[in-house]
RNA sequence: GCCGAUGUAGCUCAGCUGGCUAGAGCAGCUGAUUUGUAAUCAGCAGGUCGUGGGUUCGAGUCCCUCCAUCGGCUCCA
């Protein structure tokens, strides 16, 4: 017999062999129908997978997440089983779960697939869903394996298997298909009932530039066909939420062709937007101790050699601006913090004065690929609510925290609730990634990581995602469809210090190298708007949204009442505006809907001879007659609600 | 930069397998209407069909180049 322990931490006794299929079963018949996977001492089996050792199990049914990637992951078995079929000579590589869905990448021995495939793909792995076949993992020794591929001339997978060890390695089996697999598939194939290919893209092999380019398909899977449908709508629904069809119609932003890819035009009331959020913040950075400065758009190449970054980036950037000055040459500045230093490095600073904090909305320019452009999130011309935090090394941990009560204060006004926090550390298997004392990288990470800690953050340690000179915290928030895009961000560095030759003079009278935090709570402005665009759908907090309210006359008679409330209602500085088009109020209010407005104000007859206002929310709630001063109460409640002060 | 897709009026879209002066709705303009909580009516105007080339008697439609956009990959100081 062996004891297992269920999430519930009750322990049961079964015979030795048994299956989670049929633990399941001695639990409830119900449980059994719907288990799809399960989780055993931290390995993730097959519902069939004998158990021979005492453990803990954990039951996986399509409402877990794990469940899900059961699900997906088999699905991409059945997909990948009707590609062979439809396309003979395809090469099959990889093809995992993903947050959404699965996708398997493949080598197609010609030709392309394209949309017009999908529904052929979709048809082919349905019906080899619908035959019920069982998904059962076999071991194979690591010959037996290459022969297996090397028949079919599949060089990736024997890529793959060379490089696992012998007595490690199984395959999965599912009606005439086989795959070289690590497990972690549900019962059989007919629990499958819906499936659609999503999209089709290149992928490098193993995530390698220069290796080949393959071809993935990407798809999702339901149990049950509604869920597709519900699923496809609520895509349909986040592609409404899109910043860049938002910024369109609210007026906020544009690009244009002459001006340049991935150089934003922000139009007026984009610009307002920008100028309350920068105030917003520049409110709180003075009550934190940060000073404003202002440094120019360029600076000499020699400036950047010395940070570094010209060596890192100098190819693949803008290039050097030349000048009547021969050898002279200027670079648009990618980020501020040259500049930044050179402001520390104007005067001599005494460990009594430490920490300096420099801030500044500064506007850098990147030259990013031309493929990774995307709206407002990647782009060549941004602006970065950048602040560079000299300290001694003792003030690290309490300036690197107080960082981060800012950026949570910054994320929290703004109602982002799901963001998560990472913290970049250095990919130790490639030292050749970054500059720096090893010594120092050491210290900066520790340093990261205990403050994280000590304020509760919910964060995940990311190998390899460090900057070249040092390690960051990132706030990270999801767009509309669920793509990750990292905002605040706090970095520590003890490189740029060094290049610039930055001191200060300590109590024992000797000079001292300071710390460098680089930090910037939106991130950058055009990103930030972005995102909030996506969280709100257009509906920003209202102390941030360009027009709280429209006044709506019922009539041409009662513009002048219109003109009058709008008086009033600038003087409690409340953004508003007057439609006084030729147009019935219905139209107004569907017009002023659409563009997202809070507030509708009707005045008719009744508004004029009460010296009122009819107060429409958006949505459609109706608050009645007020007066503008009752309502100019209300706006200052509802903004004092959301904006605290820091 | 790479793979794939897309590009028709300010916006959303029609335009079948190439065939007269390229259509519609919304927005715009003009006029009528003076309106009470998500679209009043009528008229007008608006496009060298992303760009440049090619095939053809004939190209929005087929082929190629380039540009831009979208979905990914890679990258992200």
């Amino acid at each position: 017999m062996i004891k297992i322990t269920l999430p519930d931490g009750s322990v049961k006794e079964y015979a030795k062999g048994t299956t989670p299929m049929a633990i399941a079963k001695s639990i409830s018949e119900g449980l059994a129908r719907n288990v799809i996977s399960a989780l055993y001492n931290d390995t993730t089996v097959e519902t069939t997978t004998p158990l021979y050792n005492d453990g803990t199990l954990t039951l996986y049914t399509w409402n877990d997440d794990n469940g899900k990637k059961a699900f997906w992951h088999s699905t991409s078995h059945v997909v990948a089983q009707a590609l062979e079929i439809l396309y003979p000579g395809i090469k099959l590589t990889i093809g995992p779960a993903i947050e959404n869905g699965f996708y398997y990448d493949v080598e197609l021995p010609e030709g392309v697939i394209s949309e017009k495939d999908f529904d052929t793909i979709e048809k082919k792995a349905l019906e080899i869903a619908r035959g019920k076949h069982d998904f059962k993992m076999r071991a194979v020794s690591k010959a037996e394996a290459l022969d297996f591929y090397q028949a079919q001339g599949n060089n990736y997978k024997v890529e793959l298997i060379s490089n696992l060890d012998d007595g490690t390695i199984t395959f999965c089996d599912h009606d005439t298909f086989t795959d070289l697999c690590r497990g972690g598939h549900i019962p059989n194939t007919g629990i499958i009932k819906a499936i659609k290919i999503l999209s089709v893209a290149g992928a490098y092999w193993r995530g390698d530039e220069k290796n080949a380019q393959l071809t993935r398909v990407y798809g999702i899977s339901f149990p049950k066909q509604k869920e597709l449908t519900t699923y496809l709508t609520l895509l349909e629904e986040a592609k409404k939420r899109d910043h860049r069809k938002l910024g369109a119609t609210l007026e906020l932003f544009t690009f244009s062709k002459k001006v340049g890819q991935g150089l934003p035009l922000w139009l007026p009331k984009g610009a307002a937007l920008r100028e309350r959020l920068e105030q917003f913040l520049k409110k709180a950075q003075k009550k934190a101790g940060y000073e404003m400065v202002v440094t120019p758009h360029v600076g000499q190449k020699e400036l950047y050699v010395t940070s570094g970054h010209y060596a890192k980036y100098g190819e693949d950037s803008f290039q050097p601006i030349k000048t009547p000055k021969a050898e002279e040459e200027f670079l648009l500045k990618p980020m501020n913090c040259p500049h930044h230093c050179e402001i520390y490095n104007a005067k001599p600073f005494s460990y009594r004065e430490l920490p300096k904090r420099y801030a500044e909305f500064g506007t850098v320019y990147r030259y990013e690929q031309s493929g990774e452009l995307h709206g407002l999130t990647r782009v060549r011309g941004f602006t970065q609510d950048d602040a560079h935090i000299f300290c001694t090394p003792d003030q690290l941990d309490e300036e690197f925290k107080n960082v981060i009560d800012l950026s949570l204060y910054v994320l929290g006004s703004l109602g982002f609730e799901n963001f998560t926090a990472q913290v970049s550390v250095r990919d130790l298997s490639k030292p050749e990634k970054y500059i720096g004392s090893v010594e120092n990288w050491e210290k900066a990470e520790q340093a990261i990581i205990n403050a994280a800690k000590e304020k509760g953050l919910n964060f995940k340690v990311e190998s390899g995602e460090a900057a070249f000179y040092g390690p960051k915290l990132d706030f990270m928030v999801k767009d509309a469809l669920g793509r990750n895009w990292q905002l605040g961000t706090i970095q520590v560095d003890y490189n740029l210090p060094e290049r610039f030759d930055l001191t200060y003079k300590g109590s024992d009278n000797g000079l001292h190298r300071p710390v460098m935090i680089h930090r910037a709570p939106f991130g950058s402005l055009e990103r930030f708007i972005a995102l909030l665009l996506e969280h709100t759908g257009g509906n920003f907090p209202l102390w941030l949204i360009p027009d709280q309210a429209i006044v709506l006359p019922v009539s041409e008679k009662h513009e002048k009442y219109a003109e009058k409330v709008l008086n009033s209602l600038e003087n409690y500085d409340i953004r508003a505006l007057v439609d006084k088009r030729n147009e019935t109020v219905g139209k107004k209010i569907r017009e002023a809907e659409m563009n997202k407005i809070p507030f509708m104000l009707i005045v008719g007859e009744n508004e004029e001879e009460r010296q009122t206002i009819s107060v429409r929310k958006h949505g459609g709630e109706d608050l009645g007659s007020l007066t503008v001063n009752d309502f100019a109460s209300l706006v200052t409640t509802e903004i004092n609600s959301t904006l605290k002060s820091f």
